[in-house]
DNA sequence: CTACTATTGATAATAGAATATCATTATCAA
DNA sequence: TTGATAATGATATTCTATTATCAATAGTAG
């Protein structure tokens, strides 16, 4: 009898789920709100627990933005940056990177990471 | 007797003079262990009033960064973005941006500002 | 100099996200 | 089916940056 860890909940199953669908990172009010559709009474505490171990897991990613809850997505979406909306504040992936970071930082600086907000307007919201 | 708003007072001429001399974005604790070398006692709350104050003036600007706290530093630098860097944790002044932003997004958003954040060591953490 | 009051400093209070607690429920190996 | 225990949900707690409070201090107009 190995040490069981991990059990099939619906809850878990509901949250993996809405990650699938989403087409843009999710905070966890978000999360919240897209699985308790499927599972009532679902409680916050539970999706930031399943979050946690889909973290630790590799099989989403934390994007951080300043004063905003962080928001999760898939980590098999390739490089990308994000673009938040002013009016509706949601987030959403756009496309893409730019090449030319290397040669904006001095010489010894040594970069290892880098993350690109755009703020603005989405398409809905702009009209 | 019009209505006095402003007193001029030591602790806020060291703040002024700390952003003067300042050469990156500073935190509310570096400006106040860089004031507290000319001003002792200089409370905490004094200087987040100055900051305050310098904000709403627009002279100083707040550079934000996710899970850290806000740095602040002279609005007329001209556009530029930050680097962070992951060992003392110190925030630098990048030269130059990126231009190609407008074509990474979908066609109906509308860009209002955008950040550009790199993370790495500082040519002193590099060594 | 003096009176008025803005400012200060110490600290309590707030706010928001994330974590811990714990009794109850539900999964699953045997 | 059943017993062991992982998971859940409600809620209390923590954490940390920032704001509010208030008595004491110090600019400054007259």
């Amino acid at each position: 009898m190995a040490t069981q860890s991990s059990r099939k909940t619906k809850q878990r199953d509901a949250l993996v789920s809405v990650f699938e669908r989403a087409e843009r990172p999710l905070s966890v009010g978000e999360l919240l709100a897209a699985a308790s559709k499927r599972i009532g009474g679902l409680g916050v505490a539970t999706v930031y627990r399943a979050v946690g171990a889909l973290l630790e897991e590799g099989w989403i990613e934390a994007v951080e933005i300043p004063g905003e809850p962080t928001r999760y997505e898939r980590s098999d979406k390739g490089h990308h940056h994000h673009f938040q909306c002013e009016k509706c504040d949601r987030v959403f992936d756009i496309a893409g990177c730019l090449e030319n970071l290397r040669k904006l930082v001095p010489p010894k600086f040594r970069i290892k990471d880098h993350s690109v907000m755009l703020y603005g307007l989405c398409a809905t919201c702009s009209r």
